[in-house]
DNA sequence: AATCTAGTACTAGACGGGTCAGTACTCAAA
DNA sequence: TTTGAGTACTGACCCGTCTAGTACTAGATT
């Protein structure tokens, strides 16, 4: 018999990055519900089965937590940085820019993403750094990916754009607007059908092929 | 010398009255640049030079309170309910459609919208038949003036549209996504010149007239 | 018209009951 | 010996109520 009073299942993880994860875990649920001032302390102790002297040795304090679970929370929306190198030989632009679209809309309307988004709106005078930083790495991302991979096309003859920057902001709010406007304000209680979801995808490219088309 | 004790105005309204706008103009300031939370009674009270026993009086509660300020401001957001009228008996309507987009645009650009539309983003999940009432009636309800009026300018065969409210969608956010968005997350440390905006402005009404005119 | 009076509105501050961020301390587990 | 659970505690804040006293208003009286 070796090593009797091992209880617990093989730890890739050490005793506190497994607390830590939990506690972060905890927070991003109860902040991404509740909203910052919504959420005590205390809470995100309970619901990570963790004593409130662990997270205050993990996170010197509540501000310092809510910056670190945006950021994580930040890096598991989606990514669309590799629309550029998708699109760089590309025979039906609008087959494929139709498949985009319905991917980006897909992504975006998740409630993980919605709520993210409405924290952060709520949130941005009290935070305007983390607001900033979270603005630039997600949905500035997405925007700069859809500006480069247009200029691209541009270059190829396949759009007629002056300004790709404009046009890639046309572009992803002539999908997403609608829809992500009225979730902003209904919050639970609207859910669009994937049907719905691909009509505006449908009906935005549809409308950005007859203006940037060459 | 006449009635040397009357040291106030000719009062239209009552003293009651009077108390009543004090807190509502304290109420509304505070709500829109700290939020719910982060605004308290004794503030209002303060601010609005008014003991905290006036404010019960007037509204029974902080809850009260908040959709009564939220009903007030939205009554104070611009209306273009009359654009149907105005364009019955259009003659240029790229020239129109210009002078309506930046008029619209910097109706909803200014900081108190701004701060309105965060402000119930952020407590659509607390309030949500607050939320509800205002968007059907500032956003909503301009939409749906878009959408009346193109339903029109197609029947008179100035429009190409098989769905005059998708349209409408389309119109709006073609013009005005983009600052806002970034308006959303940049709070005060953001403001867009005029000569931007005007940018949006006709940026969008190209591509709107590109996709919808006949 | 000037004065008095009753009733109402308002002020200032205290207070009860509660929450919350962050700290301290004890005891058990690893 | 280190770590964490559990819990109590501090100091601050906040909602809503209450009390004691002041200011205002309008109608009755002189």
């Amino acid at each position: 018999m070796t090593d009797l009073t091992r209880t617990s299942p093989p730890q890739e993880e050490g005793r506190s990055a497994r607390k830590r994860r939990a506690i972060m875990e905890a927070a991003t649920e109860l902040f991404l519900r509740n909203g910052y001032q919504g959420t005590s302390m205390d809470e995100v102790a309970t619901l990570a089965a963790v004593s409130k002297q662990t997270v205050y040795k993990q996170f010197t304090d509540k501000e310092q937590l809510f910056s670190a679970i945006i950021i994580g929370a930040t890096e598991r929306v989606g990514d669309f940085t590799d629309v550029v190198t998708e699109f760089a030989g590309t025979e039906d632009l609008e087959k494929d820019l139709g498949e985009l679209a319905r991917r980006y809309i897909t992504a975006v309307i998740q409630p993980r993403t919605l709520q993210l988004r409405r924290l952060l709106i709520a949130e941005a005078g009290r935070f305007p750094a983390v607001a900033r930083d979270y603005y630039q790495r997600a949905p500035g991302r997405t925007i700069d990916a859809f500006t480069e991979t247009f200029r691209k096309l541009a270059g190829r003859g396949l759009l007629r754009i002056d300004d790709p920057s404009m046009a890639a902001g046309h572009f992803a709010w002539l999908i997403l607007a609608q829809p992500m406007d009225k979730a902003m304000f209904f919050d639970e209680e609207l859910q669009h059908t994937p049907t719905d979801l691909q009509r505006f995808a449908d009906e935005g490219v549809r409308v950005f092929l007859a203006a940037y088309r060459t």
